[in-house]
DNA sequence: ACCTGAACACCGTTCAAGT
DNA sequence: ACCTGAACACCGTTCAAGT
C-alpha cells in the first residue's frame, strides 16, 4: 500500500499505544508497539528516532496528563498549593506506575515538566523560602515524590515478612494494609512531615533575616 | 579446554564485574560481562539463571558494602541513629550511582536489605513512633532516600536553565552548585526535615496517648 | 511525506559435547 | 561440576523501493 493518503502514525499515537503497551505488561518492543497500530516496525522511523524517543514521549504524555488538573481547584494558600502540587505530580505517575523504571534516568527540559517546576519555585518563594535554598527545597521534594512514584511501582508486598527475624518488624508488615493504600497514607504521611519542616524553615529563616 | 580444575566463575565474581561494567558504561550486556571475565557468555548459566539474577546480585553486593560501616559508629541517641541508617544506604547507592535504574522495580527479600530496615524499625520505635504508624513511616524514609539516590544517577544538570522562561526558576538553577554538591546539600536538608516532623510526631502522639 | 520488506548486527538463552 | 561452540528466536535499526 505503500503511503497512504492520510499519515497513520503521529508521535502523539505511538505514545499512547506505548504507554497501553507498558501499563499491560510493564515494557514494550518495536515489533509488539507497530503490530498494536497495525503498521510495520519500520514505519515508526518514519516519525521518530527510535526507541528513547518513545520513552521520551511517554513521559511527557503523562505529565501533561497531570497538569492539567492543576491549576482546577481553587487553593487556601501556599502550602496548600505546594501540597497540591507535589499530589498532582505523583498521581500522574500513580496512573502509570510501569512506566516509572523506564522512566527514572533522564534529563528535565519538555516544557510540560519545566511548568511543574515553575510553579513549585513560585508557591515556595510565597511560602517564604530564601532563594539561595530554593533549589535544595526543590530536589527534597523531588526525591520525596519520585520515590513514592517509585513505591507504586513496587509490588503489592515490598517487605517479605517471612525474610525478617525481628518481630517488631514483622508486626509492622502485617498489620499494615497491602500496595496501594500503604503508599497513599505514607505519601500524605511524607507530606505533613516535610511541609511541617518547611513551615518552620521559612519562619525561622526570616526571623533572622528581618534585620536585613 | 572444557571444564577447569578450578571453577574459574562464581556468583560473587560475576557480580563484581557486572558492577564494574554499568560503573564504566552504565550497562552491561551478557557478552561483554563474559568477556570481562575471560570466558564464553554460555559459562555464565554454570551459575545463575540468567541476567535478571546477575542484577540482583548486584544489588546484593551494593547494599552489604553499605551495611558494614552501619554499626562502626558511636552514637548519641535515636534520632542520630536513624540519620546514619540512611545516610549509609543512600551512600552505598552513591558509590555505584548508575545501577540504580537498573535496580528501581523491588521485592525485598534479601538479608542485607533486610537487617537495614529492622534496625532502622528499632531505632524510630526508640524514637517513640508508634507501632502502628511505623510502617508509613518506614515509607516515607524509603521514599525520600530512594529519590535521593536516584538524584545521583542524574545528569550533572537535572534542570536545562535555557528551557524555562521563569526567572525565579533560572537564577535558583544558575546559583545552585552542580551535580554531587547539591544533591548531598539537598539530601541532608531532607533529613532536617523529615526527623524533625518525626520528632514531633513522636512527642504529640505520646502525649495524646499517656491516658492509655 | 510516509509505509513497506528485506537485510543488518546484536541481544539473551539453550544444549549437546567435552573433561 | 563447569567451560565450550554452535544454534536459537528475538531485538532495534537502516535503507532502497514504492506511491
Amino acid at each position: 500500500m505503500a503511503r497512504p493518503s492520510r499519515p497513520l502514525l503521529s508521535v502523539p499515537r505511538i505514545a499512547e499505544a506505548a504507554l497501553a503497551l507498558v501499563d499491560a505488561g510493564g515494557d514494550f518492543t518495536m515489533a509488539a508497539l507497530a503490530d498494536s497500530l497495525g503498521v510495520r516496525p519500520s514505519s515508526l522511523y518514519n516519525h521518530l528516532a527510535g526507541r528513547e524517543e518513545i520513552v521520551e514521549a511517554m513521559r511527557t504524555l503523562v505529565l501533561e496528563q497531570g497538569a492539567k488538573e492543576l491549576g482546577s481547584e481553587a487553593v487556601r494558600g501556599p502550602e496548600e498549593a505546594v501540597r497540591l502540587i507535589l499530589r498532582s505530580y505523583r498521581e500522574a505517575f500513580a496512573r502509570h506506575p510501569r512506566i516509572i523504571p523506564l522512566v527514572t534516568s533522564y534529563t528535565v527540559s519538555a516544557p510540560a515538566v519545566m511548568r511543574w517546576y515553575e510553579e513549585l519555585a513560585d508557591q515556595l518563594t510565597v511560602l517564604g523560602i530564601a532563594r539561595d535554598r530554593l533549589l535544595d527545597v526543590i530536589t527534597v521534594l523531588d526525591s520525596l515524590v519520585l520515590g513514592a512514584a517509585l513505591d507504586l511501582a513496587a509490588p503489592d508486598e515490598v517487605w517479605d515478612r517471612r525474610s525478617t527475624r525481628s518481630a517488631l518488624l514483622a508486626a509492622a508488615i502485617a498489620a499494615s494494609p497491602p500496595g496501594r493504600e500503604r503508599a497513599d497514607r505514607a505519601f500524605e504521611l511524607g507530606l505533613d512531615l516535610v511541609l511541617g519542616g518547611l513551615v518552620r524553615l521559612a519562619t525561622t529563616a526570616s526571623a533572622g533575616s528581618s534585620r536585613t
